[in-house]
DNA sequence: AACGATATTCAACACTGTGTTGAAATACCT
DNA sequence: AGGTATTTCAACACAGTGTTGAATATCGTT
């Protein structure tokens, strides 16, 4: 039983090249499945075969994406109290996002979807907010809520910015970056490195 | 020379209920201009007399809030030195955020159009970047870079999830959160008004 | 109140893209 | 080499687009 035919890979390779090709240029609601399968070199017919249109196309791209994002980030969230900093975390989701630069430069860019980074947000936040939680007893649960809402967005703003530029930076530097602008705020620009308490508070 | 004809006007409150109305239902990539003009109860013909396209339209209503948008800014950046905080002009965002709920809820939602937040951020951006500049000398250009890129996202993520919770937090409140996290980061969680140093030198 | 000007309606038009069909051709895997 | 699965191809009905011109309704002004 051949889990996937040759001819399939290489169609939908061809589908997947034409359409980040094609998203390059313009934005997604004017890709219309028939220009799209002249640039892929593939008969209309095929593309039905396997999506039901553009936005199955795009849905079903980023869900492979999140399933590299996923499994890259298991192995640092399984040990968690094994000496596993936020800092590594973080730098680990910033490595991934680099290897799958393709796609996030697409779904991430300007003509890309929102939907995609709020997913991306979700996924981090049920690993991040239960740590605050523990730690920060004194807060209420809606400056939980909107202090996460800000970082995560926050990361994902740094995350579009370090692709647009091509991702020179290292994955661990940016990461170092989001983790002293989460924990120091403006302390960051500062040079602030021993924030003594706060630093000492935070969960390992 | 009358500026607006009365039956312009009528037309464009019909064609704009009637699109938010859809908007709330469906994502706009599914919204025909048929359907539009049906539901607005006004000929095809009629909304191709003013604007091309579904997008054409989107953007329209996107400028003019952008309009309100700088008009509220302005007089709050024109004092600059007299005395305005950056944690007031941040309650003006917020505050004229409110007054446009309609759209926002519709441009900054899971819907949404990226481009929009992006306009946002960069009319932010000239006006906070050289004011921390000017306090940061040691930053790199590049640490300024992320930082903004950061914490301007992150403001949007928390107008997303304010406006998405039926901004029942007053926009001072509000203000006053982003202004901490933006300040403190993670120190917020834990009540840190007294930052001190941070605070006595960051830009009044 | 009546005017010219302007906006909207309406029906019709050609056109593009959609999504599906069945049969033929092609490539796959064992 | 053979049976199977995939792709191709032409054709189809269908829905939405964007534009037209003439008729109609509404406007601002005198």
């Amino acid at each position: 039983m051949p889990k996937s035919d040759h001819r399939i890979r290489v169609t939908k390779m061809l589908i997947r090249r034409a359409f980040t090709e094609l998203l390059r240029t313009k934005p997604i609601q004017s890709i219309s499945v028939k220009e799209l399968c002249e640039t892929a070199g593939i008969n209309r017919g095929t593309f039905y075969a396997h999506y039901t249109d553009i936005y199955d196309l795009l849905k079903k791209m980023e869900e492979e994406m999140l399933v590299d994002f996923q499994q890259a980030l298991r192995p640092l969230l399984e040990v968690h109290e094994g000496g596993i900093t936020p800092a590594k975390i973080t730098a680990g989701i910033f490595q991934c996002l680099k290897e799958n630069a393709d796609i996030c430069t697409v779904t991430l860019g300007p003509f890309g979807d929102k939907e995609f980074a709020a997913r991306l947000i979700r996924i981090g936040r049920d690993n991040y907010v239960e740590s605050y939680q523990r730690f920060f007893k004194g807060a209420t649960p809606r400056q939980l809520e909107y202090y996460y809402a800000f970082v995560s967005a926050g990361c994902i703003g740094m995350l579009e910015r370090w692709l647009a530029e091509g991702m020179h930076t290292s994955a661990e530097e940016m990461a170092d970056m989001a983790e002293k602008i989460m924990m120091y705020g403006i302390g960051f620009l500062r040079g602030e490195e021993a924030g003594g308490e706060v630093k000492a508070d935070y969960p390992v």
